[in-house]
DNA sequence: TTGTTTATGTGTGAAAATTACGCAAATTAT
DNA sequence: ATAATTTGCGTAATTTTCACACATAAACAA
């Protein structure tokens, strides 16, 4: 692969990027990596890298995710180019910058792969290149995206509770909701089925278990749709 | 500038495009520009160029629209990149996808540059590499955008009537209003100044003159809010 | 000129959606 | 045991959306 490659005119890098969000009880969080060598050594950054000549810009982003962190199948989306001339001080580089979703339960194993750690949202270490840039314009990018498709779900267990649903929604949108009257909207929605878990019980400090149902999404999103909060 | 640049691993070529979006009486039109060379000769294209080493993509997108248009000052807006690997037949290349809202009213006058023509949204020719695709792209970037910003603002000459208003965010949702029903949201909304143009009459074919207010709009952003159509 | 058609502005009641809120039951904590 | 917390359920009040009719002046047709 290494060799010598000339072109007539000067090329930046191309890189991916990729701002991992994960959400349990202390809330929204963001898988970073530490990094070992200059520059910004000792700052943490999103795992990512250069796109290769055989991968479009998704397929890199997720080869990284894998590489770095051992996650794979997972929500990728792109959210942003990021190519200031001078976000790199080794060179012209710009990168594509992505989100992931992923179920951050289970996960909790697979991190060992290298210096991989959690961060809530609320305690950002200090980051690498633009990347504080990069995840304010990730965070407002998912807080516009869950408007139109219900991407909290990439973010709970498969069972879930309703007020494990809220907290997510609460914890994205920075926002909060009426207990009964979020329940009511999200039901209203029709893409939750109700996991019976054996207990009967009902009002009662044991919350009812959930699961979404794509089937009933894709159906919903076919005539067109907006959640609103 | 043209020279040789070698490196250790290759590269994509870095571009950038611009999908120019116009609106008149006949509705939402896109500014293509036409092929003379291989590849995809005599197809449209969208006005684009390599990225040089001095300029971030969103300049390099206003200089091109500039050289290939005679555009400026115009409200210019990443959306997308697009890094298929097989998306230029002359090798590969990585382009930052950009739209460009332009007040058609006053810029008639503007594309004598080169063999630029404006194409309404339902009539688009053949266009080149995969710029159908990025099209498309660009569209539902424009329809979810107009939920957040008053984007159509940049479409409409600087004093436009509530029925062009209309028009226009008919033409980019495709949707049908009810007269009544959308003039009160609009105005609801405060950020419309009624223009007096002498003529006092009022209720008749004549329709009122409006301007769109900066001011309140940007202290309505500042309060969070949503355009609900 | 005259009559006809079309586009525009205005307001109101019905329907729907949103919001606010109280209570009872079971678990958890003391 | 007792108290406090969490959860589910339902309803009344409010707000927002929606559908709709008419009068006026300009544009058009004859």
């Amino acid at each position: 692969m290494k060799g010598t490659y000339t072109y007539e005119y000067p090329r930046p890098s191309v890189t991916t990027d990729c701002v991992i969000f994960g959400f349990d009880a202390e809330g929204l969080s963001v898988l970073l990596i530490e990094r070992g060598i200059e520059p910004f050594k000792g700052c943490w950054a999103f795992p990512g890298g250069f796109m290769q000549m055989d991968e479009d810009a998704e397929t890199c982003a997720r080869r990284e995710l894998e590489e770095e962190t051992g996650l794979k199948d997972v929500h990728v989306e792109q959210f942003g180019t990021f190519s200031d001339v001078n976000r790199d001080p080794r060179g012209r580089t710009v990168t594509i910058a992505h989100f992931a979703l992923v179920k951050k339960a289970q996960v909790k194993g697979a991190d060992d792969a290298a210096q991989a750690k959690w961060f809530p949202i609320g305690s950002i270490p200090p980051l690498a290149f633009d990347h504080d840039r990069i995840l304010r314009v990730a965070l407002k990018a998912l807080r516009e995206k869950i408007h139109f498709e219900p991407v909290g779900f990439e973010l709970l267990p498969q069972v879930f509770t309703m007020p494990q649903l809220q907290d997510l929604y609460e914890s994205i949108l920075e926002v909060k909701f009426d207990r009964r009257n979020f329940a009511n909207k999200m039901l209203k929605l029709g893409i939750l089925t109700e996991v019976d878990d054996g207990t009967i019980r009902r009002g009662t400090r044991n919350p009812i278990k959930y699961s979404f149902n794509p089937e009933s999404y894709s159906q919903m999103k076919a005539k067109g749709f907006r959640l609103e909060f």
